[in-house]
DNA sequence: ATGCTTATTGACAATAATATGATTTTTAAA
DNA sequence: TTTAAAAATCATATTATTGTCAATAAGCAT
């Protein structure tokens, strides 16, 4: 099961940490992430192609290319990233599944989860990938051992 | 995507709170509960089967059978009915998906998510159906126009 | 007892999500 | 100018989830 992100989101994210802790504008080729992330080259190739896309993540082909981060990593906000590939809908969708739940015709949790929902959408976009940076490098050497 | 529960436990979710707002032992077909929640028959019998099983439903075959809760609603919670459809996995893993991830070893929003788990495992844990009915009731009621 | 109605069970189809592979295009370096 | 490396693109395979079907077993009413 998911929680709450899909795995191509959780991935999106892990690879723009990984790049957030590196030297702005150094390069980093999809093998060489995916090795470092344990996943497959061909997912991460996908997932930063759609980060190119959308003005996060900046790449250039051909011999010495790779995937770099196109901003600054304090331009950067994790729901930047969740809003590329995921989109908003986890923010917007009744947690129960009941259809049109609103303020108008809620469903027995909608108060509660509103504002859980809103905390959520608050630890996202609060902290840039800047203030992380210090847990974003332990978390990532960690992966290695 | 799937928004924290599957849709199966949401729609186990919908059912078992049907069943609450009418009078207990007062049994109720698949096929009535499938034509109010307006989901698949068969998918509403598969799900309240794993319900039964897990003890919050019964049901009774038959000619004049069907599914009625098996205990009172002020003995059952959400959580109740999320830990037999989709386990408690998703109050236990990591939101970005990094493996291992502990207070010796936290991902960057680690501790703010710790919270907010927290905070919706006491939404699904705090309050019985007995307490949500009124707001059940209406909801229901919704979506029969 | 018989037949109808219902849950139960297991198999299976359809769809969506995830993962992989092959080909093409671009670029820099030799 | 050739070659190799890399992203980009397109296609395919795999897996998980969701939804449907058919056969069976059980229980009630007649």
């Amino acid at each position: 099961m998911t929680v709450i992100f899909s795995k191509k989101c959780e991935l999106a994210v892990q690879a723009v940490l990984f790049l957030s802790i590196k030297e702005i504008k150094q390069v980093w080729t999809a093998e060489e992430i995916s090795k470092e992330m344990m996943v497959p080259k061909e997912f991460v190739s996908k997932m930063l192609q759609i980060l190119t896309d959308s003005g996060i993540v900046g790449s250039k082909k051909g011999k010495s290319g790779g995937f770099f981060l196109a901003k600054s990593p304090a331009d950067i906000r994790l729901v930047d990233i969740v809003k590329a590939i995921d989109g908003m809908e986890v923010f917007e969708t009744c947690v129960l599944g009941f259809p049109g739940c609103s303020s108008d015709n809620p469903c027995p949790v909608h108060d509660k989860w509103g504002k859980l929902r809103d905390d959520a959408f608050k630890m996202l976009s609060e902290e840039t990938l800047e203030e992380f940076k210090e847990k974003t490098t332990k978390k990532i050497e960690s992966l290695k051992s």
